[in-house]
RNA sequence: CCCCUCGUAGUUCAACGGAUAGAACGCGGGAUUGCGGAUCCCGUAAUAGAGGUUCGAUUCCUCUCGGGGGGACCA
């Protein structure tokens, strides 16, 4: 690549030169006009010798411009003593060329070749309905699976479900006390959807007869003493998993590895319990002495002897191990866990020492509306499903010009895209404000504009095509803001699978695409001058680029809208 | 009280210790009636406060103020 080409040479001018500059770093000026890539080398090595940075620049600059060959147009000194390069219109139609050769490898790096990583994600709760927060994890899950998987790991998904606990006993003891019918759809499908365990919850705290005896509906669940109670289970369990594959599949994540606190519990258990150089007995239950570690103390096994989350995540540590040997394991998961999840991981260090240190916690905020939390005017927890829902209808008037015979085929790919690219677009681990009526208009800075961008461009290559145009790099016009961008794209990848940041190619795609609709407002792309083909050259080279930076985000990228 | 985290235009977000802090929405103005106007162009406006480190600080350190999360049997 040419960033390690130009590092090298800058390398051995230093050391030729006798300077140490310490690490050589290499970035893009803020300003194009600049200049494509700088090295503070000079200010650097300036600092540790005590020289003139600016009269070192010059020095290094004339060793540079021996050894420069045609990717290279021009290096010059600017400001306090930065080193700047410009490519060359050659090296530019070069990397057009590129694109077009790899197309839907563009990309594609080797930052992680030959690792393996699961990523878990989304984690919804049997018995519950997937709720609004529920998509800013499976949005930053299913990026972050992509993106990794581009660097060249191989990836799984892993998704890990509360089908055991005082949530899952509230639902069936509501369930069997109303006289529902398990065999009828409609009580089945409630009991999935979270209707009995919302009136369970409420029974829950009405009085202490209620309480017992969804206490008692919970051990038999963990017991399985009960043929009524386990028919309940089962069938509502299995219900809720079904609604969440449509749901899956609507979002477009498919999991290769399915995890249950049922079965995380007994092996948490044991591991905690074997031993005992790592956790302590105090007021009958079974914890980790966090403090000695700068943390805090959490239990893990309490005092009716039954596993808690911190024990289960050991437990679900060796299962994925068991399942995929890893190399590292990064569960996505909500901000108010990350304490404990320290806590976790430093555990699993000392109790599996091997899967331990292999741990990672991606944190995410929540999803909050403007007027406060995730809940709507009637308190009513809000559906991830409604969410969606909502947003494609306010997609219905817009799509009616849309330029397909079947519009209503978009709203979906276009409604998902248009959320996760809300979530996708700031940094993780921070909450999310979803506005309806502001930050969700289809305009500017959208999932919904890269789309239209992505097939406008379609539109035009397929003009250029209608009219028996190919596309050639070699008759090429001035060098512009699309061709530098363009060549970025895998260095992004890069760096977003190295912070484990989808939001870096959300901010690129969103200027890649805002360049192109400049270019494309300025130049006649399809047109009988000689420059038509270098243009649909290019202009392919930025839909293949866009189109892969909307996969790695998770969104759709249709041929038309 | 302790620990973690965040304070950037009116609003929602960017900025790998670097050059004039960058977008979008909003607001104001505009686009030779030519490939898709869900577009493009121009303007408006910000680093919570005080110190420190550095050639250089939105970024690192300290304190103050403010928001959020966590602090033993729920996750």
């Amino acid at each position: 690549m040419i960033r390690e080409k130009l590092k090298n040479l800058v390398r051995e001018t230093l050391e030729q030169l006798a300077v140490d500059a310490g690490d050589v770093r290499l970035e893009h000026p803020a300003d194009f006009s600049l200049g494509d890539f700088s090295t503070n080398a000079a200010m650097a090595g300036g600092k540790r010798t005590g020289r003139d940075p600016k009269e070192l620049a010059e020095e290094i600059v004339a060793e540079l411009n021996k050894k420069k060959d045609e990717d290279i147009e021009k290096i010059e000194v600017a400001g306090p003593g930065f080193i700047n390069f410009r490519l060359s219109q050659k090296f530019f139609a070069g990397q057009v060329a590129e694109v077009l050769k790899k197309r839907d490898d563009f990309g594609k790096n080797d930052l992680l070749a030959g690792k393996k990583i699961m990523v878990e994600y989304t984690d919804p709760n049997p018995f519950k309905e997937m709720h609004i927060g529920h998509l800013v994890p499976n949005a930053i899950g299913e990026s972050l699976s992509r993106i990794i998987a581009f660097s060249g790991a191989r990836m799984e998904r892993a998704n890990y479900q509360g089908d055991v606990g005082l949530h899952v006993a509230k639902a069936i003891w509501h369930f069997l006390n109303a006289e529902k019918d398990i065999t009828s759809e409609k009580d089945l499908d409630g009991l999935a959807l979270g209707v009995d365990y919302a009136a369970g919850t409420r029974a829950y705290e009405e009085n202490d007869a209620n309480k017992a005896a969804i206490e008692e509906v919970n051990r038999k669940i963990y017991d399985g003493s009960d043929a009524g109670v386990n028919e309940v289970y089962q069938r509502g369990r299995a219900r809720s998993l079904e609604l969440f594959e449509e749901l899956y599949e609507r979002l477009g994540t498919k999991f290769d590895h399915y995890f249950f606190e049922s079965e995380t519990g007994p092996v948490g258990k044991g591991i905690v319990e074997s031993h005992p150089e790592v956790f302590a007995e105090s007021d009958g239950a079974i914890v980790f002495r966090g403090e000695e570690h700068g943390l805090h103390t959490r239990v893990f096994i309490n005092s009716d002897g039954l596993p808690t989350y911190e024990a289960k995540e050991l437990g679900l540590l060796k299962k994925k191990a068991g399942e995929f040997p890893f190399d590292v394991s990064i569960a996505v998961v909500g901000n108010e866990i990350k304490e404990y999840a320290r806590v976790v991981k430093r555990a699993a260090e000392l109790s599996l020492p091997e899967l331990g240190s292999k741990m990672l916690f991606v944190t995410n905020g929540m999803l909050r509306l403007p007027s406060g939390k995730m809940s709507s005017r009637t308190g009513e927890v809000i559906s991830a499903e409604s969410v969606l829902d909502a947003v494609a209808e306010r997609l219905a008037p817009k799509l009616q010009e849309a330029r397909i015979a079947n519009a209503d085929e978009l709203k979906d790919p276009v409604a998902v895209g248009a959320v996760k690219y809300s979530i996708l677009k700031q940094r993780t681990g921070r909450d999310i404000i979803f506005d309806f009526d502001k930050s969700l208009s289809f305009e500017g800075d959208s999932g919904p504009y890269l789309q239209y961008t992505h097939a406008r461009a379609r539109s035009v290559l397929e003009k250029a095509r209608g009219l028996g145009m190919e596309a050639d790099v070699s008759f090429r016009r001035d060098v512009g803001i699309v061709e530098k961008l363009l060549c970025r794209f895998p260095e992004v990848v890069e760096r977003a699978a190295k912070e484990y940041e989808p939001h870096y190619i959300t901010t690129y795609v969103t200027e890649l695409a805002g360049a192109f609709n400049s270019f494309y407002a300025q130049e006649r792309i399809v047109d009988a001058g000689d420059k038509a083909p270098y243009r649909i050259a290019l202009t392919d080279a930025v839909a293949v680029t866009i189109k892969n930076g909307l996969y790695l985000l998770g969104i759709a990228a249709p041929e038309k809208m």
